[in-house]
DNA sequence: GATGATTCCTGTACACCGTACAAGGCTTCT
DNA sequence: AGAAGCCTTGTACGGTGTACAGGAATCATC
């Protein structure tokens, strides 16, 4: 290992969020530390502190690295595209820095200008469906917080002090359900495995309820298509029958 | 003030948890240590470990505790109506204690046997609005994260450190709105100011975003209407029959 | 009722945390 | 060269969770 170069590498903010969310990435929310970061950067912690002055900020700043690149999408396509691509893209950014899904849903904040284009984009796709004023903040607000809830809450951890027997107990409570307390638990148990908020042993990470997150999607895609159909000829819903698992003509 | 009782009175795992969740009621989540805990009960901190185990699990039953009388109706009710009271009842059980939100969100573990409860009622639900098998697990999925991730986010709480200035910023970023780049922002300025995620300041404590909420449970609704219903309102593409607002048996 | 085991609680100790504060180097401008 | 700022270090303090050893209280059993 050489020894430490004569001219220091002066600290950026960039440089330190970048690695904050490294270490966020790689051992959890718990292991950022200011005295982690500066060990990682090999710096004096209290450095750290001098450029975000402020545990909190250092995390409302991570959270904003994270969601900076959602809704930048050019004015092309139908609305409903529009739509099924910003929530997926929000899920993928999510995806890709799991650790952080606490941050995202526990704090008010967020970077100003990014989110005003976020909100400018949907208002504008929304405008397309045919929604106005009251009703399409309304609607932008159940969007967003469905969706992102959804993200956040399909990202939640499992408790990190004794996985397995926690494992265990969720497998468990599911092998001896009683058919007559809990039938239609019994007759969904094939498809409850794992695979559904409240009987699942493993975070979105391991097992993303996919199939959910886009039926989720979908039906808020579909209850505005339905809403406003008459007025709006734009698309011929593209899947619409999948979606709505209707015969079609 | 009395001196201390001859006979202590005894520690119970129901004692400790009311206690917490008092702490975090008034002061936070923050606040919620077992030095402050031991401090309220009169007790020594580890006492507290000892029936506990960590503070992982004793903040797992704090959330345990805040869901428990969620989804316990009769099986009376219309789907529809049974599906806005359980959403509504949540939204009521999580508003009674917002501080913990971000428990309830951000982790996995959830009481079993109360959850199984949560599932079979959902699922009977939505099987008597004629949805079956992986359909109906991935609507009730979508309808719990939809939800759930919706209150948690309407609760997320505002940095604690500057509040009025962090208020102000958000003031001035929505009154500095550029007509060119945001124009359906600046048209919805007046419905947008505090009363939607992002460009708010207060959490859904002080400030709640209710009509958002019942729209995004009519839009949930109304799409699992739609799509059942069938037969009558169908072929949607075509414009000629309005899938919406006509009224249900 | 005495005895022994189990349950419940206290005391102490340790490593880690965020952060306040004083002081030192480095860069840059004058 | 000197002054003024930015940036970094060192030290210290009160707080945290939790591991561990032991004391007190309760209960079961003889």
């Amino acid at each position: 290992m050489p020894p430490r170069p004569a001219t220091r590498v002066r600290l950026t903010l960039d440089l330190i969020i970048d690695s904050a969310l490294d270490i966020v990435d790689l051992d959890g929310l718990d292991a950022l530390s200011f005295r982690t970061l500066g060990r990682r950067l090999d710096v004096n912690p209290n450095a750290i502190t001098w450029h975000v002055g402020n545990r909190n900020e250092l995390l409302a700043m991570v959270a904003d690295r994270v969601l900076r690149d959602v809704a930048v999408l050019g004015p092309t396509k139908s609305w409903e595209r529009r739509l099924r691509v910003i929530a997926t893209q929000f899920r993928s950014a999510m995806m890709a820095h799991p650790n952080t899904a606490p941050l995202i849903g526990t704090r008010l904040t967020s970077n100003s200008t990014g989110s005003i284009d976020i909100i400018e984009t949907l208002l504008d796709t929304l405008y397309l469906a045919g929604l106005r004023g009251r009703r399409a903040v309304d609607t932008m607000n159940a969007l967003i917080g469905a969706v992102t809830g959804f993200v956040v809450i399909e990202l939640a951890s499992p408790p990190a002090d004794h996985p397995d027997e926690w494992v265990a107990a969720v497998r468990l409570a599911l092998s001896e359900l009683d058919p007559a307390r809990h039938p239609r638990a019994v007759a969904h148990r094939a498809l409850l495995e794992n695979k559904s908020f409240m009987t699942r042993w493993s975070s979105g990470t391991t097992a993303p309820l996919e199939s959910s997150f886009t039926r989720l999607v979908e039906m808020l895609v579909a209850s505005i298509r339905d809403e406003t159909t008459g007025r709006n000829p734009s698309s011929p819903p593209t899947g619409a029958g999948r979606a709505r698992g209707l015969p079609l003509p």
